[in-house]
DNA sequence: TCAGTATCAAATGTATTCATATCTCGGCTG
DNA sequence: CAGCCGAGATATGAATACATTTGATACTGA
């Protein structure tokens, strides 16, 4: 049994391509994409296309049509705000199965190296954080979060659901104000990061969910706080754009 | 623009005898399959065995392979009880939100009926429960809760997780010993059925979720118990068997 | 005998061609 | 004038031929 592939590079090209395209919001939310029209414009055949559009469907990016066909899948605001909640019960889950389990050594150091990265990006002071080192940081502490129990099929599941949806927050911050108040609720939940990792250490279970939770509660209100201060940034910023982080499966 | 499709036939009858033979565990978990094996075996091409599993990987009964084709996802008694787990996670997440936002008169009419006529699998005594009927309300019931919350975002992830991982309990049902004790248990998770509606009725988010969380406690122990009391029906029953009620998208 | 290499076969990737379903549009008919 | 029906356009479904990658094996030389 030959355990072989052919070549993938057009399949990885379109993929990757199409991924991008659609985070980058080239295409609302409902659109139905084509594959003729998608062949043509990368150069490649439809089945490439196919396949690349099968697996973004696996990733969340698209959805089959009712009667064939693909459509970029939409977001409103009451979707980023559910997946956040359901995010939080999530890793919750998660951090109260590590607490009651246990967690290897070597996956705790990890996590805790992740934390202490976190740390670095506040630098000196309150007016000194690197948002996108702290975004792209945080993607990794949830996903290391959510894989902590060690059980195959929960942590991949897990993975799923929390991957979907999160906000990067550098995208939409325009005014002083809100800049300040998210330095601030950045402090916060830091600090709960690193109460988790408490929890899940002393084998505190329940307050270990508890504090996920509350974590995923604070990102909630920021979220609802910023687009309800400034309504137009609802409208501006594609709901798609909050979508997949570290949702790759490239090799 | 036509929103059209081609024909599916070939697909669709690949799609179907695949998942078909999967579930009945013709396949062990961590087989390997064959595009050209099963498109002969099918009597179709390659090109719709593809496309059904694909649409199969979507669906979490196969895996990709890291170097191109597929596998078929193996689950073992932990990933079993873990996904129950899960399940009561996210329904109790459901419960509490259906509870906290309000339910439509229609979406709750549906969910009574469906516990209403569970509630006629009973039938006259306690030794005449229709397993096989009440199993499939079972799972009618719990997607049916799992949408209740009206969020599209939510409801689908919920509905994915929550799908994947049951146990058809009148497939490993030897001894009469288990089987009294199934009833019992079955009666319990009745019961437990109604306490739910009301809770959400009530608009009692909190007593909603507990509870739903206790029904999972109560399916695990269930499934600990016949495992553990007689170890040939772990070895004997595929792992594979457990999965996939309601997992259908067919038209 | 072992190691390294070359060759082959097996499996998937890609392109192309044909088939088929359905949506649109125009004309016919009541 | 409205509604239905049929033909054409369009998009996907399916089949097939060819390309490419990679694992396995056999052969050769040390």
């Amino acid at each position: 049994m030959v355990e072989n592939t052919g070549a993938n590079t057009h399949t990885k090209r379109a993929l990757e391509e199409l991924r991008q395209r659609i985070l980058s919001g080239a295409f609302p939310g409902g659109t139905r994409l084509f594959e003729v029209a998608l062949a043509e414009d990368l150069q490649v055949s439809r089945t490439p296309v196919r396949e690349a559009m099968s697996r973004l469907t696996e990733e969340g990016l698209l959805e089959r049509a009712r009667n064939g066909g693909f459509l970029v899948r939409s977001f409103d605001f009451a979707d980023v705000l559910d997946a956040i909640e359901l995010r939080g019960v999530l890793e919750g889950t998660a951090a109260r199965l590590a607490a009651e389990r246990g967690v290897s050594d070597a996956r705790l150091k990890e996590i805790s190296e992740i934390v202490r990265q976190l740390d670095t990006c506040f630098g000196n002071g309150p007016d000194d954080v690197d948002f996108d080192a702290y975004s792209e940081l945080n993607g990794q502490y949830h996903l290391v979060l959510a894989a902590l129990p060690g059980s195959a099929t929960l942590e991949r599941e897990i993975a799923r659901a929390t991957r979907l949806p999160f906000a990067s927050p550098s995208a939409f911050l325009p005014d002083r104000r809100q800049l300040s108040a998210f330095r601030r609720s950045l402090g916060l939940a830091q600090d709960q990061h690193h109460q988790i990792i408490h929890a899940i250490v002393r084998r505190e279970g329940a307050r270990a969910e508890a504090l996920a939770r509350e974590h995923a509660c604070a990102a909630r209100r920021n979220v609802e706080y910023i687009f309800s201060a400034d309504s137009s940034v609802a409208q501006t910023v594609p709901a798609l754009a909050l979508v997949g982080q570290g949702n790759r499966n490239d090799d």
